[in-house]
DNA sequence: ACCTGTGGCTGATCAC
DNA sequence: GTGATCAGCCAC
């Protein structure tokens, strides 16, 4: 099918459309640092000093058809983008690109943009191939500042603020800081970044890591330094940090950053991983580092406990410095109790450790396989990377490129709902891997990939993940081999269901919509089968959604009995899998539903019911009462109802109850020039982030709440920061708020029985 | 100098 | 009041 598919059983590596056609090992980064060089640096097997090689490079280009004046050689099989221009250096190939080319109407080429992913693509090298995680070199760095009495956030350019200290720590255990001394804080800081230069020197980290570290640490760093005229020389070539403006999308989030940057190492920042982490998951409550160390049960020495499993939200991993420090600050302590702040600043780069330890492995793992630097793999989107394998493959085999598809909208998954209301004893069944099974079964491929690398790529991982999951049965669940193996294979879970995506990709080369749709078609047909397949046995369909069904079983069944009789109407390579069974389903709206498992714990699903856009009241008061509800005792919800008016009423909540979370997707002036030409309304979030005086980006959160006294007001008029607020004062809005209670309560009105017997007839259906 | 997709629900605002 | 539109968030 392709190279490198025959022998794949054996090892993963030796795909080599997979992890590239170079074998070379241990490149820890590459860097363009000539016009034609780039240097590769490697860790040397066993230790010692990081090594490094100049290789020469020839930035390249894809062209269609032959153009007078510029040398290029053809490609083959006929595609659009049939010509590869190569250029002398990387002068000439901007200048190609932005005078030479620009200047031509008519012409069609596209490049990539990034020096590092042309080598890499070129040579069909990777980074890490031979490397296991824990060698590489991880340091990370938390900054703590003084913030000047009167203002709430810090700013490295008032005077009065400064760094209180510099916590460093590393991947061997090794942990120091570097402490400011507040008597002569400019002498004492210009000398801890000298300390912290001189220890990137001596330790030689490949990746530094911080939380928050793009926005908040990094550039507190360099703006100390300039000041101090200290330059932050961190490059392994003796170059300096470097910071643009960039951007990364997080699913349907813009976030905008400064990008920094140092020759020859990586830049995590637990922060972004954690975001990417939480698309998947969409539990955490906040990013914070605090919220994430208590979340993944990070004890404050860094270790984390069981293994990575979400601990529960009562489950206490406090640790004394934090609940000493809670409400005193950390710039008390360092007034006044140097030791506890000491302790607490440590505390801070070990759970950054522990986070980057969770997160950061799939990253590595991905280095291997894909052509970008370390650092660019978790900024870069799914199907960009997908995009990446076609265009090193197509390159290495002098095959033509194809040109971007034509975008059009296509119709997606099968969602429906039959019955609302409360059931009892429900099942769930779903198509393992639907999309990417439907693609193998059905051949469903892009028309233009000539190599079947589509195929062949899709196959193979799957292969890989189903022997990475049988190998892993051979560890126990928290030893380290276990989790590399684990890691692996949730690495190629991602990677194949980024196949399906990447067929409606606009930016693909090789994309294909009528593939797409084609995929959503089977996969609606397929559903329907079995939807009409369960009815006609009796059982009654709840809920579904593309790939999974919730239903009540018909009597005396079980999960077996349907698993085959499903088998037997749905084609061989459509597999189903009964995964879940459920002591109670409250269905609200399509994709909006709660469960109460077998152990009594209950899931949420839906925007309606669980969204962060919802107040926290709102969120408790919703989780509570459907709880009531599924667990047979709906008449308790009218109590509750009063115990959460009542708190309103008597003002007794802290404002985190109240507060709503909104995250700006404009800049702000995008905002007010939409507003000027009436392209939207006018929102809360915005309005108060324009009076502010900190500068808001796209991507940060807006904690506010609503004051005034009358029910109705409009929210943008009468909004305020939620630490604005004033706990003697309370201006909260309390007709408002109990307005918002009366509306929830209302909408769930209809499914809450006038007594506490089972056995109501729901909105819809007759499940009863 | 960035970008996987479609489907669905809700709240806020505004024109009618 | 009501419906349309937008923004934001969520399921898969």
């Amino acid at each position: 099918m392709f190279a490198g598919s025959e022998n794949i059983a054996m090892n993963f590596e030796e795909n080599s459309v997979l992890f590239g056609h170079d074998p070379s090992t241990r490149i820890v980064s590459v860097e363009l640092t000539g016009e034609n060089e780039v240097q590769v640096y490697r860790r040397p097997a066993g230790g010692g000093p990081t090594e490094v090689e100049r290789a020469s490079f020839r930035p390249f280009l894809w062209l269609s058809g032959e153009q007078e004046g510029i040398e290029s050689d053809p490609l083959a099989g006929g595609l659009t983008f049939d010509r590869l221009v190569q250029c002398a250096g990387w002068g000439d190939f901007k200048s190609l690109q932005n005078v030479t080319l620009r200047d031509r109407s008519g012409v069609r080429y596209f490049t990539l943009n990034d020096p590092v992913q042309q080598y890499l693509t070129a040579t069909g090298r990777t980074l890490f191939k031979g490397m296991d995680f824990t060698e590489l070199r991880r340091m990370q760095i938390d900054i703590e500042t003084f913030c000047t009495e009167g203002y709430e956030f810090p700013n490295a350019e008032r005077e009065g603020d400064h760094l209180m200290a510099i916590a460093v720590s590393d991947y061997t255990g090794w942990e120091e800081i570097i402490l400011i001394d507040r008597a002569d804080a400019a002498k004492s800081e210009k000398a801890a970044l000298e300390r912290l230069n001189a220890i990137i020197k001596e330790r030689d980290p490949d990746v530094f890591e911080g939380h928050n570290f793009f926005k908040f640490d990094l550039p507190y760093l360099a703006a100390r330094a300039k000041r101090h005229k200290v330059k932050l020389a961190w490059g392994r070539d003796g170059t300096l940090l470097t910071s643009r403006p960039s951007r990364v999308q997080i699913a349907e989030k813009t976030i905008h950053y400064p990008k920094f940057e140092v020759r020859g190492r990586h830049i995590i920042d637990t922060f972004l991983l954690l975001q990417l982490y939480d698309i998947g998951t969409r539990e955490l409550e906040s990013f914070g580092l605090k919220d994430a160390a208590r979340h993944f049960g990070i004890v404050g020495g860094g270790s984390v406990e069981g293994a990575g499993a979400p601990d529960t939200a009562d489950s206490e991993t406090d640790t004394p410095e934090r609940t000493y420090l809670e409400g005193k600050g950390i710039q008390w302590a360092y007034e006044h109790d140097v030791e506890a702040f000491k302790r607490y600043a440590l505390e801070d780069v070990r759970e950054t450790r522990a986070l980057a330890d969770l997160l950061s492995r799939s990253y590595f793992i991905q280095a291997q396989i894909f052509p970008f630097n370390y650092q660019e793999i978790p900024v870069r989107g799914q199907a960009t990377r997908v995009n990446s394998l076609f265009l090193r493959e197509y390159y290495r085999r002098g095959h033509s490129i194809s040109n971007l598809p034509e975008v059009r909208n296509f119709e997606g998954g099968y969602t429906d709902i039959f019955v609302t209301g409360v059931a009892e004893n429900v099942w769930h069944c779903d198509v393992a891997s639907l999309y990417p099974s439907v693609m193998l079964k059905f051949d469903v491929f892009p028309a233009n990939d000539k190599l079947g690398i589509f195929h062949g790529l899709v196959a193979d991982l799957r292969k890989f993940r189903l022997a990475a999951k049988a190998e892993m049965r051979a560890f126990k669940p928290h030893s380290r081999e276990y989790a590399r193996i684990n890691a692996l294979q949730n690495v190629f879970k991602v990677l194949i269901n980024a196949f399906y995506g990447y067929l409606g990709f606009a930016q693909g080369h090789f994309a294909d919509y009528d593939a797409a749709a084609r995929v959503t078609e089977i996969g609606r047909d397929l559903l329907k089968q079995m939807v009409a397949w369960l009815q006609n046995r009796g059982a009654n369909v709840i809920e579904i959604d593309t790939d999974g069904i919730y239903f009540v079983p018909p009597e005396k069944t079980t999960a077996n009995m349907l698993q085959t009789g499903l088998g037997e109407v749905l084609p061989a390579g459509i597999d189903i899998e009964f995964d879940a069974k459920y002591r109670a389903m409250f269905s609200y709206k399509a994709k909006n539903y709660a469960l109460l498992d077998e152990d009594g714990r209950l899931i949420l699903k839906g925007g309606a019911l669980k969204s962060r856009g919802l107040e926290r009241f709102q969120r408790q008061y919703l989780e509570r009462s459907i709880r009531l509800l599924l667990e047979g005792r709906p008449g308790e919800v009218s109590a509750l109802r009063t115990e959460f008016t009542e708190a309103i009423r008597e003002r007794r909540w802290p404002i985190e109850m109240l507060a709503k979370a909104d995250t700006l997707q404009d800049s702000l002036s995008q905002y007010s020039k939409k507003i000027e030409g009436n392209a939207r309304n006018r929102s809360a979030p915005y309005e108060l982030a324009l009076r502010s005086k900190r500068v808001y980006q796209p991507g940060d959160q807006i904690r506010y709440y609503i004051t005034g006294t009358k029910k109705k007001v409009s929210s943008y008029e009468n909004a305020k920061l939620a630490s604005e607020w004033n706990a003697d004062v309370r201006d909260e809005n309390v007709e408002y708020y109990v307005g918002k209670l009366d509306e929830l309560a209302k909408k769930y009105e209809e499914f809450i029985p006038k007594d506490d017997s089972k056995g109501y007839k729901p909105g819809q259906g007759e499940l009863f």
